[in-house]
Formats: structure tokens, C-alpha cells, sequence
DNA sequence: GCATTTTTTGACTAAGCGCCAATAATTGAC
DNA sequence: GTCAATTATTGGCGCTTAGTCAAAAAATGC
């Protein structure tokens, strides 16, 4: 029985090794240039090893989309801890959202990647699950903010949106800027130069606009970023160095 | 010299039966599942025939984009000009995006496919720039909204945002969520049940928090953006039939 | 040391992209 | 109307890749 362990051990090594090998081709050449027989030569193994591990290809993108939504999470936990009215907490995450993209590019790029049809049609439920999770984690650690942002009174949401909704609207900027920032040719061509202080003015506006205590102005508000950005920057490497060991 | 015209001209016939063709292929299948051995046989061509027309798949994909983005500056030009404030011109373009994706869903979805930098990569720059220019006239037509609100005085931008900035929020915000709409799985199980109204109540807060006149509660808000989804449905057909002939 | 189970291997099939030499069709000069 | 020159079409070929599977190798356990 002993002996078991260390032989699933053994797997689960290689497995995390087919998986440190496929990312930086996927990055780099996208799922396209993704081959299971140039993860296998440079794995120094047979390609029927690899089928061992995973199915197919779909499953290995999948398993890496799910390491890198780990990562994101855990930075969305630490960041919900920094101290202050609610609406700092809320400004921390958007923080987190910028600097994912930022400093964890490469994660960002492989979150791009699953949103594609043909990946959930090939890969297995379970793994599909482990995404689902970790996206309704994420929102979750939001959403409680909000909600201790209304138990607190700084903020009432309007009616006909719950929580989730409300974190929605700020997903969706986030996350759409972000994707419009890093797939559309030439931004600065069409007249905007810099995206990531656009979209902070515009988060600063629709949480004043919900009135969540304490307004700011967007001046105001950017230095604040700034310092949360510091904060995260501090936090960020103890957090690295333990990736995916805790939850 | 007529004999040459009359052969670009069947030419050209043909090139668009090659997109009429590959469209409903790459809708359903995606860009893997769309092969050109596929798309020849189904014109009962050769394929070397198909490769005289388009020099690889890539470039399928880009001109069926041309297509669709087009069809979605039409339906923006087409919003811009209900009567009114300014603000409501703003709306309308909020609802032809809504309207968009709703009723052009095919053509939303080929939008997606070219969000992938190898399609980028092996397409001609001319195409490219074809899909820039489109970008850059959507842009144009919401910039000149926010344009005229300001020189209306219904708006003021905040400091250090272009106008091209202030739309890129709503771009954003946007394009966002209807991207997590389309591809995120399962939204109701993590709290958001109607993305759509979450959406429309947090433009008009963001709205309303730049203080662009005249103000409204996300209630006759939801209301106007019912009657502007109207109007848009009845010139959507006269624009539809006109769809590749009009500028 | 040997039989059984497990794992690994790499040749193989099927499918698709892009190429190009051979073939067919068209053109236009006379 | 004929025929040489040009242009367009064809489909088979080389190459790459996903995924399979029977045979070989390795590990296990008695």
C-alpha cells in the first residue's frame, strides 16, 4: 500500500510536469501550436505517456486554466483582507484584476484560452467542475464584500440586482477592458492611450455612482490603487512561492 | 476590358459563396471544426480552387469578420441618429450592442473567433487593417455622441480621459459581459440571473455618475432602453437587406 | 525465479493544411 | 473557325498532428 502512493506520486509528478512543459507553448503559440508529440519529446517520453495522463489535448488546457485560476483566487483572498471601509476592500480587488493581468500575463493569456467552445465540448465534466468552482469562489470572495459593504450601510444596492450582479458590473469592466487591452490591434490608434487608468476613472464613477461610502474623486481615487497596488506587490511573492499548496 | 469586369465580377460572386459557405461552418464548429477540404466540397470545388480565392484559413475567418463587423457599424450608425439628447443617443448605442448580440448571434460569435493571435498572424495586413478601420468607425460614431454632449453641455469628461477613453468604459463594460454571458458556464449558479438587466442598471449608474443630463433612476432608464430595443427592431430589417451595400 | 499485472512505446490511422504539376478552359490574334 | 498563349481548375502529394492500440518492457508479488 505504501508502495501505491509512491507509484501515484510518481504520476502525479509527471503529471505536473506534462503541465510546467505545455504551458509556456501554449502561451507562447497558442493552443494551435500546442502538440501532444512536442510535450512528449520534450517530456522525454512516448506520446501514448502522455494519452496516460490526460485524454486529450482540451484536458491538458483545462488543467492549466485551472492553475491559473488558483492563482488568481489566492490573490483575490489576500487582497480582501487589506484593512478599511468596504469600498477599500472593493478598490483592492479591482487592484488584484489589474495586476493579474499585469504581473501574472501568462496566466491571463491561459484564462483566454478556455473560452472556447470546442475546449468544453472535449474535456471532462470534473475538470470543468474545478473551473466552475474557482469562478464561483472569485465570486464569492467579491460578493461578500458587498455585502459587508450594505450590513455596514455604506452602500445600498439598487433593486431588481443582487449581490452577484452587482459584482457582476465590475467584472465585466474589469475583465473586458483587460481582454480589449491585450487582443484589440492598436489600441492607442483609436484614441485611447491609457486603458488602465480609463477603466480606474470609470470604477471610481460607478462606485460613486451607486454611492458607496466613502466618494472619491478619481484623483483621489488613483492613489489609492496606487498604494493597494504596493500593498499586493509585498503580498504577492510569499504567495507565489506557495502556489499550489494552499487554499 | 468588359470580358475581364464580367470575370472579376464572378469572381467576386464566388468569394462571397466561399464565406456564405464557411460562415454556418465556423459558427457551429469553430475554427478547428472549419476545414477547407470542407468548405471545397460543399461548393463542389477543388480545393486548390478555394486557396486561388483566400490564401489560407486564416483569412476565411478574417473576411467573414469584415462582414460582421460591418453589419454591426451599420446597426450603430442606425442608433445614432434617434432624436434626442445626447444621452440618449448613448443609449441606443448600449442597445444596439444588446440588440447585437441577441439578434446577430452568429455574427457576435465570429467577432470572438478573431480575438486569437494566430488568426493575427497568418492574415494579410490589408484584411487587417479592413477590421481596424471597422473598430475605428465604431469607435467614431460613439465618440461623436460624447463629443456633442459635452459641447451640449449635458457632460463634462473628467479630467485626464479622452472622450475615446470615457466610450471605452462603456466598451468594456459592454463587451464584457456579454462575453462572460456567452461563455461563462452556468451564470445562475453563481448568483447572476439576469446579466443583461445587471448590465443596463450599471450603465446608467455610470452614466449617471458622470452626471451626464439628464439623470435618470435605472427604473425609466430600463424604460427608455425598451423603446430605443423597439425602434432599432423595425430599422433592423430594411438593414439587414441592405446588409453589404451600404456605407 | 517466474507468472501476472501494469506501464511504456512508437508505429499506425485518419484528417487536414497548403502546394504544385498536370489538365482543362478561355482568350484573342489571324 | 483555328490554334497558340494565357489563365483557371484540379486533385494527388508531402507534411504535420490527434488519438489508438498491440506488442514490448518493467514492475510486482508469490
Amino acid at each position: 500500500m505504501v508502495e501505491l502512493t509512491r507509484k501515484q506520486r510518481e504520476m502525479e509528478r509527471r503529471t505536473s510536469e506534462i503541465l510546467r512543459v505545455a504551458r509556456p507553448i501554449l502561451i507562447a503559440e497558442g493552443f494551435q501550436g500546442l502538440s501532444m508529440d512536442r510535450v512528449a519529446s520534450q517530456m522525454e517520453y512516448a506520446k501514448g505517456t502522455i494519452y496516460n495522463h490526460f485524454p486529450n489535448k482540451e484536458e491538458i488546457v483545462l488543467a492549466l486554466a485551472v492553475e491559473s485560476m488558483a492563482l488568481r483566487r489566492n490573490l483575490f483572498k489576500q487582497s480582501a483582507i487589506v484593512i478599511g471601509p468596504a469600498r477599500f476592500r472593493m478598490m483592492a480587488l479591482g487592484a488584484a484584476c489589474e495586476f493579474f493581468t499585469q504581473h501574472c500575463t501568462d496566466d491571463f493569456l491561459v484564462e483566454q484560452c478556455i473560452r472556447n467552445q470546442s475546449i468544453w465540448d472535449k474535456s471532462s465534466e470534473q475538470r470543468q467542475n474545478l473551473i466552475r468552482q474557482c469562478e464561483g469562489e472569485c465570486m464569492g470572495i467579491v460578493a461578500a464584500i458587498v455585502r459587508d459593504a450594505v450590513a455596514r450601510q455604506e452602500l445600498s444596492i439598487p433593486v431588481s440586482l443582487t449581490p452577484e450582479e452587482l459584482v457582476f458590473g465590475f467584472w465585466a469592466i474589469n475583465y473586458g477592458s483587460q481582454i480589449l487591452t491585450y487582443s484589440s490591434p492598436s489600441l492607442p490608434a483609436i484614441g485611447i492611450n491609457d486603458p488602465c487608468n480609463a477603466i480606474r476613472v470609470h470604477c471610481c464613477t460607478l462606485l460613486n455612482g451607486l454611492a458607496w461610502q466613502p466618494i472619491m474623486m478619481p484623483a483621489e481615487y488613483n492613489e489609492n490603487m496606487k498604494k493597494l497596488n504596493e500593498l499586493l506587490q509585498s503580498k504577492f511573492w510569499s504567495l507565489k512561492s506557495q502556489q499550489h499548496s494552499f487554499n
